[in-house]
DNA sequence: TCCATTCTCTGACTCTAGTCAGGTTTTTCC
DNA sequence: GGAAAAACCTGACTAGAGTCAGAGAATGGA
């Protein structure tokens, strides 16, 4: 990695933390602990009610330290927590009109220090910093993603599983059915049958992609999904790299694929990866175009 | 101030310091208070020494905190402190060789951290992460830069103005004397015979301008400085703009000013503010050029 | 010389943040 | 139905971060 890049990420990082990081803790913090604000800020306005252990996880805490906080929010007449009837089990809280009014005035703050940040510059270079800054949002997100093989009956792959099939189904215009198309159980999609592989932005699963093995036959590319919230991130041309080592790691001579004319985007990644469009390989009802790619020998 | 900016600016924020934030942190502290490791860091590897107070400032923290952090570094073996010898009252601290390595290794940790962000992403990704944290970084600096009205005998102001004289001095083929040249003293810079505008990043002076008024005449422009570390940012364009509005306030119909062949920034960023290239309108043996600007009635 | 100021240190605190080990109530799975 | 798991809560702690008042030594200015 080049030198000249680490120093510039390193001072980045150093600029950025001082200057937004302290002043953000600053604005948030107003004669409350920072922790009970953020977690104010959490909750957030949802008529439902927020459940508390998805608060935990978003703000990476201790169970017991939440329930603290919580107690404390109820006790200046900010939160109302319940049970919730679904399940007994789970509490949720939610805002109370006062913490509502709180809330926005986070909101303002927050937004009022945007504003006396952007006040200083000029219009062309606050164009400029706001371009920037998305840029760096964007891509510091997408380095953020993680791309690990999972299992098919895990939660998270079975998200993703489901959110293929929901979007095939409404994208194809004849809609899609799994019972028609060929399968791929968990089985299939499991070592050494196959492989199945997760990307994960922080916790939550954002795209799934698979391979089939056939021995020393090309490796069928299967279940490639990029939820939306995470496009134009490099994470499909990540999982289709990675499906790639690993089908050449387990001696495939080529990958495989067969897909749906609707899918361009995926086409258009396909195409742009070095896939060649090919006769059709097998019988699959919704597929128009089939592709392959020779792998070099691992 | 458009919305969708400040909602930018708010997101950016959010997924930053999250994400920068957190992890400097946890790269910072290893096995050791975040403060002690700040603090490690802040002093740095200058051979003379470097002393408490201008530690206490740079991190912002209280005296008797930085005292007691400083006695447990010690205690480590991480640091040694002595007396200046120009100044008994003053203590200075340095690293050992321990904590040459210590700090040694928190860099290593820094750029292990930033390798391990650049690594996620393809070159182009890559490349374009670095520009636009290069462009955040340099229009967050610019942000921050403070310009308002100083005495001439103010520490920091004097700082400024010895700091122009001697860059005249430098860059004049002839030199640069300031006592042949027309005088501006403090009390000319001084309302309500003057005033004196300057720019500071963080605690530092980085910039400065100044006005003579003459009554109903053209207001003089003087003393326009900016520190090499702060080019770039538009502080010039700042200071002048600034200077432009109060002697519009102050009743003055132009601004004036002469200056030097040798200034070519500044010349042409005269020019790209408006102002027009007349006759001498007096006899100051250091200038080449004089312009003048109309200012709209105030 | 003497008085105010500067610089640092110490002691005595406070508060926030966070961890950990149970315990209770529900729910789920067999 | 019963055991295991999930979700949350409580109590008891620890450590880090920071504040404040005051003392002592050195310095600078009148």
């Amino acid at each position: 990695m080049d030198e000249v890049m680490i120093a510039q990420v390193r001072r980045f990082n150093r600029v950025v933390t001082q200057q937004v990081g302290a002043l953000t803790d600053r604005f948030l913090a107003r004669d409350r602990p920072l922790g009970e604000s953020r977690l104010l800020w959490e909750i957030g306005s949802g008529s439902d009610g927020r459940d508390v252990r998805s608060l935990r996880t978003a703000l990476d805490l201790d169970s017991g330290y939440v329930s603290r906080l919580l107690r404390s929010l109820e006790a200046s007449g900010l939160v109302t927590t319940e049970r919730s009837p679904a399940d007994r089990r789970v509490t949720l809280a939610r805002l109370t009109e006062a913490g509502e009014a709180e809330k926005d005035v986070l909101d303002e703050r927050s937004d009022e220090l945007a504003t006396q940040l952007l006040e200083a510059l000029n219009e062309g270079q606050r164009d400029r910093l706001v371009a920037a800054m998305a840029e760096v949002e964007r891509l510091l997100t997408a380095a953020t993603v993680r791309i690990a093989p999972a299992d098919p009956e895990d939660p998270a792959a079975r998200h993703c599983l489901r959110a293929y099939a929901a979007e095939l189904n409404e994208r194809f215009e004849t809609g899609f059915d799994p019972g028609r198309s060929i399968r791929a159980d968990a089985a299939d999609l499991r070592p050494p049958a196959g492989l199945l592989l997760l990307a994960t932005l922080h916790e939550a699963p954002v795209g799934c992609g698979a391979l089939k093995f056939h021995g020393t036959e090309p490796a069928e590319l299967k279940r490639m999904w990029v939820d939306g919230s995470a496009r134009g991130l490099g994470v499909g041309r990540r999982l289709l790299a990675e499906l790639e080592r690993r089908a050449t790691a387990a001696g495939a001579p080529a990958v495989r694929l067969e897909t749906n004319a609707a899918l361009t985007e995926a086409i258009a990644l396909y195409r742009s990866a070095g896939y060649v469009e090919t006769d059709a390989f097998n019988d699959e009802p919704y597929a128009h175009h089939w592709f392959e790619k020779a792998l070099p020998p691992g």
